[in-house]
DNA sequence: CTGCCATTTTACCGGC
DNA sequence: GCCGGTAAAATGGCAG
């Protein structure tokens, strides 16, 4: 055999111990979105937060991209614009 | 009525607690796919291992036992659908 | 047979001309980008361009379904925030 | 120098009108998975299926002897891969 | 050839 | 309980 199924099998199993610890954490999300609707908050306006305060973490590191980008096409233009 | 934003609050805290484990389960599965592969090993081939094993065999059964129906349907090699 | 292959077939058919049609579509998306790179243009800020303005439609909608989400979310409060 | 912030509209608008025709095809195939769907097919069978046909027969077998010959290391039924 | 980005597919969640 | 839509994951393609 040429592959060695030891190694194989080790990462297959690290893997799958992970994935667990994943599902683990997915389900205690769901249970939180369930006990607070259960105290009468709405689970979509909750979802829309949580997504919103992600948002202006990563979105700034998009912006500064796009920011990025545009100095680069800024030095690029040489541009004949009113032609 | 009790229901208070602090309650919201704590709800939406503990969520992105959870959020980060999560976050760091993902991560640290990535990394294992990514040593995998630095020692020979194919990460597509090994997702669609993991996949398997999740399955239950009855599942996997049912989902190619419908695929050969559909081939033998399209006259795509394979089985006799109507026999 | 208890599916009805032709049916099945000509479904297929269909999918798999659309499908090529949308090929066709990405390979001349390409062949501009590739045009415009050979006379001096860079891409990558081309294709930023194109999905600001892309985005700047559909974000609007976006923006909306939040501003909905919030206005539901403000209904709801009822909320002693200074407890 | 010529390269001109008009060539460069162009391009832009040639590449937008070619993303519009391909969201055309993907929403049309959309909906031909739909109307499929509606008439008792298995969408998500019909997309393997369609995968499958793309995928050129070595390819496919290819992938299937993989995925044998990494069960075999891991003790997954099937087949005898150190012979 | 490797890493990144876009697209596509899968799984989840909420509504009917 | 199912369906539709929405978000996450995975695959594939492109540039460097």
């Amino acid at each position: 055999m040429t592959i060695s199924a030891e190694n194989l099998q080790l990462y297959i199993e690290r893997i799958e111990c992970l994935e667990e610890e994943k599902a683990t954490s997915v389900s205690n999300i769901r249970d939180v979105y369930a006990e607070a609707k259960g105290n009468g908050f709405d689970a979509k306006i909750m979802r829309a937060i949580v997504k919103l305060r992600k948002l202006t973490t990563s979105e700034a590191a998009e912006q500064e991209t796009m920011i990025d980008i545009y100095k680069a096409a800024l030095g690029m233009v040489t541009s004949e614009v009113n032609s």
